[in-house]
DNA sequence: TTGTAAGCGTTATCAG
DNA sequence: CTGATAACGCTTACAA
């Protein structure tokens, strides 16, 4: 492999020189540059990263920490986060935490060995801050921390809207399922479904709370004890679009009917790519906008140029009504 | 940032006492052992692998070229390579070229200027290997190349088995939509379509080809060519998801009935986890176990430990019949 | 305009 | 068992 010292001798030049003429600073005579350019093509050389991040201290990469690339959500956060970085001549390295602090805890010490420049996180609800050298922001989740950037989506909200429709078409006995305790969006969601109820005076009738992990299994194992309470429930609240998928699983295996016998609302839109039928009724969070905004944030950060005050970025949800939700059933 | 010098001050040895503790190799005296990790703690140390990777010439990370990281098949072979290649301690940088050569030059060098230890490709068709500096595996497309390492499925026989499906469901005119001409992947899945029209004595009836791109769009626009096209075809051999979908968007806008009305059936299986009614015949190719054998082959080679031939590993598909195809409607 | 020297953080080598 | 030295490939600071 040439180096940058071999490109030098060819050209009859000194190092630094080539230096200069790879990185288009400082003068250099046409003629030289000339003969410069010609050795480079004629050795083929790639310059070697490693030795300028070293000297520079710094790499021109950041992480992306989520928790499984392989929910369409993430994936489309991710391409939002790799093209802003592109734009601005930085470069993506993903892990995936699939929600294990370990693996996360892992990866943070991994890819700061790697001197990543900094980090765009979605946290598994561990403390996890205190082993972070560079600047980050946090993506998705609610931070009680007054010093850490935030970009996420407004779930309360989203929730209530959602809720709200329910009410509207008549639901009174309704159950959410969602992820841990210790997870805000999972807090969020419940907060803006409960204030709902409230709206609509249906605090005090029965209403089903039910608090798993953002997978399918939770979706499919809730939903079928949903089918076993009285009063059953009438309209089903999964909040995201794994739990959504084993709701309508479960649902399927028994035979009933959406909506007609049963009504499903859901947080997270699948990408338009993957599904020929749309049919949820969902909040539809902009995951490529997140990846986006965050992104940008982040260079700021880099560069100095970001406000002194911590960013937090709320983002609006849209609620897309679809054929999954329907009147009351008699 | 304190370095490995630091360490070595506060625990009173040399920095090279402290490398073979980190790295837990060759000897050190207990006593000295315990201070330097003592110091490591206290100091909060994080060995900084540009040094590291500069030094040995190598980084540990491979690169991962896929065309689009957004498409759940890729998505699902990319958590093949990762998760093989963090068993034997490596690590994965993902580059999505989106079929465009440009990008797809773009990655390859960005990647070697950080000199990843190697590649696994999926090429666009411009040729793209006299760039390589470093060993690489090929996936999911055949290589006329005979001395490169190669991981696919059996397109042809897949393709085969698929239309022979709907030859037996007693469908006489078919149409194919698939992707370019100089994608290998897109030719046999032709070739097996027609040597299943071929056996079934329909080579001489009308038949329709229509070579696109592996996308949605490719699939609706011909689509909707197909269903204007005499003697209408009662068969749509989709040959990816991404066309199935478009396929699927343009018959239902023109409320075609599937099966009735139209069989339809595709390569490439959507994970469970994003369908909640998986409802078209499709051969579904081993993504994860793709990702996992190239891997696994890659790094053989890092190692040495791979057979000197040239490795063409070519894995079958598995054929799921569902409830897109049906007999030929009258 | 160009070159020299030094250092970024690590480890292989070899001498002690 | 331990440490000094040099080297990996690059760029900043300074000198010419």
């Amino acid at each position: 492999m040439p180096t940058i010292q071999d490109v030098a001798k060819r050209a009859g030049v000194a190092p630094m020189t080539v230096s200069r003429v790879l990185n288009n600073n400082g003068y250099v005579s046409e003629e030289k540059r000339q003969r410069i350019e010609a050795a480079i093509r004629d050795l083929n050389y790639i310059p070697n990263v490693l030795g300028t991040s070293l000297r520079m201290k710094r790499t021109q990469t950041l992480a992306l920490v989520v928790s499984d690339i392989t929910n369409p959500f993430w994936t489309t956060l991710a391409r939002g986060v790799e093209d802003t970085a592109n734009q601005h001549g930085y470069h993506i390295i993903i892990g995936n935490t699939d929600e294990s602090p370990q693996k996360q805890k892992s990866y943070l010490l991994f890819l700061q060995k790697k001197q990543v420049d900094g980090f765009l996180i979605v946290p598994t609800s561990t403390p996890f801050l205190d082993q972070l050298r560079v600047p980050f922001v946090v993506l998705d989740r609610r931070s009680d921390d007054e010093t850490i950037d935030t970009v996420r989506c407004d779930s309360i909200s989203g929730a209530y809207e959602l809720t709200k429709h329910l009410a509207q078409l008549g639901h009174r006995h309704m159950a959410i399922i969602t992820g841990r305790q210790d997870h805000s969006t999972a807090c969020d969601r419940v907060a803006g479904f409960r204030k709902a109820l409230e709206e609509f005076g249906l605090s005090d009738l029965p209403q089903q709370f039910y608090w798993g992990e953002f997978n399918q299994q939770t979706g499919y194992e809730f939903t079928q004890q949903i089918l076993q309470t009285e009063p059953r429930a009438t309209a089903i609240f999964a909040t995201n679009n794994f739990i959504a998928i084993g709701t309508m699983l479960a649902l399927r295996e028994r035979a009933i009917q959406v909506p007609e016998q049963m009504s499903v609302v859901a947080f997270d839109d699948l990408p338009a790519a993957i599904t020929f039928d749309p049919f949820l009724t969902v909040a539809a969070q902009p995951a490529y906008e997140m990846g986006k905004l965050a992104t940008q944030l982040l260079l700021s950060r880099l560069s100095g140029n970001a406000p002194e005050t911590r960013q937090e970025i709320v983002l609006p949800i849209e609620i897309i009504i679809r054929r999954s939700s329907g009147v009351v059933p008699h």
